[in-house]
DNA sequence: GTGTGTAATACACAAATGATATCAATTGAT
DNA sequence: ATCAATTGATATCATTTGTGTATTACACAC
């Protein structure tokens, strides 16, 4: 019993005429009579009732009917699944994220792949950059938005966002106001930073910086995310080391400034395990990769 | 892409292993790796990736492999139902029946049936005996609870039940408490008899037993059920002609007499159109003999 | 009675399925 | 590092099976 079995079935019953059957299939009528007579031999059941005259079905066959055509329509569904999870239109997508990236680029990419890919169940968990580098591994996640750089070899990254970082002082403190801000005018500010666990890359590069004028910087406290340390400044704690998007985030208490000619950077990366092959995650990486360009055509 | 290879596929993404999965499928390796390729050629779709070490489903694969299995479930669903319907244990079974059915042996069989044949969706309507007779013809009900005979010889009927009128008296007549009930002792009582139209058999059998004897009936009022006849009977209009089972209405009004040597037959049949192939017909036919037989070895 | 329409049958051929033998590549053990 | 074992792919062949052509059997209509 196969589903040729019933195509045939099916169209036979729509025509009752195994000659207009027949041709509908594109076969001749003797093939037909035969392939039906071995579905029902098959079956154990007679579904049509043949004179010489006319076909009809009997009450089998008008029972079995419907239940065929669901099986063909299912099966063409089952085709359609297959090909749509094949082309990444269909499927799951689970994409660990930074914090950070909740102000910036996710929100805006999320809603574009919802739009293009509305039948990919999206799950969205955030993990801070050496979880999310576990959850790679661990194929708990298809995607990370995290911050370089990321030690594995089976982990490719590319950079989504390539932004500065500011230092953020508390509104009225003496430095705020300050026309050039140089390295040694740091020399005993208090820093607030993200950890280095959480954010390996810019507090690497914010040491060096200052190793490199010849001393180390003052941290008096460090934070699991950026957004936290905009809120210790405000509270007067200290010196904040934070993307220059934390801008975006209105506190009215905290002012942004970059140290002069010495670039900090704030670099957002998408990463995946390489051999990982979800077809939905290389739309998403080809989409952010298009949404990415739009943005930084248009001037920042 | 037929069955077949559905069901290679599952048997394949169970096992993750070719040569197992042709041991359970009772078929050697090459041809089952050749099937299964030839599956995602036609659908254009990658079901597997194969190491050279490992079998893996591709995410393609994994949303194939449900709906898959939905198929073939489908399909045995479809083979289930085609089979109960041609045994009869599935299916519709349209049932007409004169109104004095219900108060007999209508109810017992349909509950009997219904017990047996629980997935047959039984649909029963009441009709006089010539509109059975004509829904017969039309296919509009499967069989027919009616009084015979009956003119059509594309109608098959066999007596389901065979029992004897009765005259009904209003309880105070002169005749009701009579010793012995003669056809002479009729002559001018007033009778009110089911119509013609609605009951021939008794009406005609009713009018020959009188002209036997050699003198014409007075039909008063005739009515088109049995029920009705009692109820004129026990208002005073008349003497009535019903089946004997009449006196299970209870009615206090009315008393019950027979016709001393000249019985007056009322019989109820089942008729059938004789090309009617309604497997759930047979089962309700064979059902209610069975049942009819057990009632008649039983006294009355 | 003859002719048309319809499904079934007989037979031949082509296509495809499955089996056997073998290969290539990878893994794990000595 | 080399060798054996495992595993899926390939090649080739036999068998089965699906399909086409020609024909038959039967029913119904004129």
């Amino acid at each position: 019993m196969e589903l040729r079995h019933l195509t045939y079935f099916v169209t036979v019953a729509e025509e009752l005429h195994f000659g207009r059957a027949a041709a509908r299939l594109q076969m001749t009528q003797p093939p037909l009579s035969k392939q039906i007579q071995q579905l029902e031999e098959e079956m154990g059941v007679k579904l049509f009732r043949r004179t010489k005259r006319h076909v009809e079905l009997t009450t089998a066959g008008e029972f079995f009917l419907p239940e065929a055509r669901q099986v063909l329509a299912q099966m063409q569904q089952a085709l359609d699944t297959a090909q749509k999870a094949q082309r990444g239109e269909f499927g799951r997508l689970v994409i660990g994220f930074v914090g950070s990236a909740t102000y910036d680029i996710l929100p805006e990419i999320i809603r574009e792949y919802r739009r293009q890919f509305p039948d990919v169940s999206v799950i969205l968990h955030e993990l801070s950059t050496p979880d999310q580098v576990d959850a790679l591994l661990d194929g708990r996640i298809d995607m990370g938005l995290l911050h370089p750089p990321i030690s594995s070899s089976l982990i490719a990254t590319e950079p989504v966002q390539t932004g500065v970082c500011a230092l953020s002082f508390p509104k009225n403190h003496p430095l705020a106001g300050k026309d050039k801000l140089t390295i040694e005018d740091l020399r005993d500010v208090p820093f607030i930073v993200v950890s280095r666990e959480i954010w390996p890359g810019l507090y690497d590069e914010f040491l060096s910086l200052f190793q490199d004028a010849g001393f180390t910087p003052r941290i008096v406290q460090e934070a699991t995310e950026y957004q936290m340390v905009v809120g210790l400044v405000s509270a007067g704690i200290g010196v904040g080391v934070v993307p220059a998007t934390a801008e975006k985030l209105f506190n009215l208490e905290a002012v942004y400034r970059q140290i002069d000619g010495a670039p900090l950077h704030a670099v957002l990366s998408m990463a995946r395990l390489k051999k990982n092959s979800n077809p939905a995650l290389d739309q998403f990486i080809t989409l952010t990769r298009r949404v990415r360009q739009l943005n930084s055509e248009s001037p920042v």
